[in-house]
DNA sequence: CTCTATGCAAAATATTTGCAAGGGA
DNA sequence: TCCCTTGCAAATATTTTGCATAGAG
């Protein structure tokens, strides 16, 4: 499955736009790696992304790749899927929603969160900033 | 919080089962690191249960606790939590909850999950073998 | 007695850091 | 110009492996 041109187009501007807003400049290997994580559905993890941004930048560091990564989440434009057994992988997708891990693939897959499960805002007394609910298959 | 004595003892119990079934030797290791964790609502990693146990078993390797979590894990004794930008956390807790991580603090909480989250059964077609619900506060 | 587990050390991975030079706003 | 970012190399941290020995059943 593809992310729609809107869909990817939305990312980036709502990407650009925070990165504005917290007055962080845009190099072209933030864009590149940010581009590929929004125009997949594949949730790749740091290796994978490290080796597609390097058909862009064939001088990129690994560094780079790792740095930027945690500066997204930090940002909120991206949200880190922990795999039991695995090294993380990253989605762009903001919106609330489940994954499927596969345990036999490793692959990770996008799951609507039906209206039929609906989560708590409050937890402990805390507000809820995120809810994952993750499925092992 | 502490687990109570008899949950802790049935714990313990189901722990040996497991172990016969599959004809593999309990050793005072394996003992001492399963308690620690069946013992605890802080759900430890694997830094901090090494540290514990170095206390009854001075010699013991770290590599032994990664060997013997992983194989608890596949045993499913334990469970595996993986939290956001953090090494993974393990659980003896074994019915179907929640957790919720402090984003803060960093510490994680078990949750009850509330009969109003039903959780389904099939996914993509392929039957849940099981479920986390993670919540960041 | 047989088979797994243990401890140790080394190896393989994964991730972070410091720093000089470069580049966006 | 002012910071943030980059790439590199080194430093850390994390996890795995091989192997000889010990110990559980």
């Amino acid at each position: 499955m593809m992310v729609s041109k809107q869909e990817l187009e939305a990312r980036l501007e709502n990407f650009k736009k925070v990165s504005r807003q917290y007055k962080l400049p845009l190099t072209p290997q933030k864009l590149a790696i940010f581009r590929i994580l929004a125009g997949s559905c594949s949730h790749p993890g740091v290796q994978e992304l490290y080796k597609q941004v390097k058909e862009d930048f064939p001088n990129i560091s690994l560094a780079t790749v790792y740095k930027n990564l945690k500066k997204f989440v930090d940002l909120g434009v991206i949200t880190e899927i922990p795999v039991p057994g695995e090294s993380p992988r990253y989605d762009a997708k903001l919106d609330t929603h489940s994954h499927a891990v596969d345990t036999a693939s490793g692959r990770v897959y996008d799951l609507e969160v039906s209206a039929a499960l609906p989560l708590p805002n409050k937890v402990l007394g805390k507000s809820v900033k995120q809810a994952q609910v993750i499925y092992y298959l």
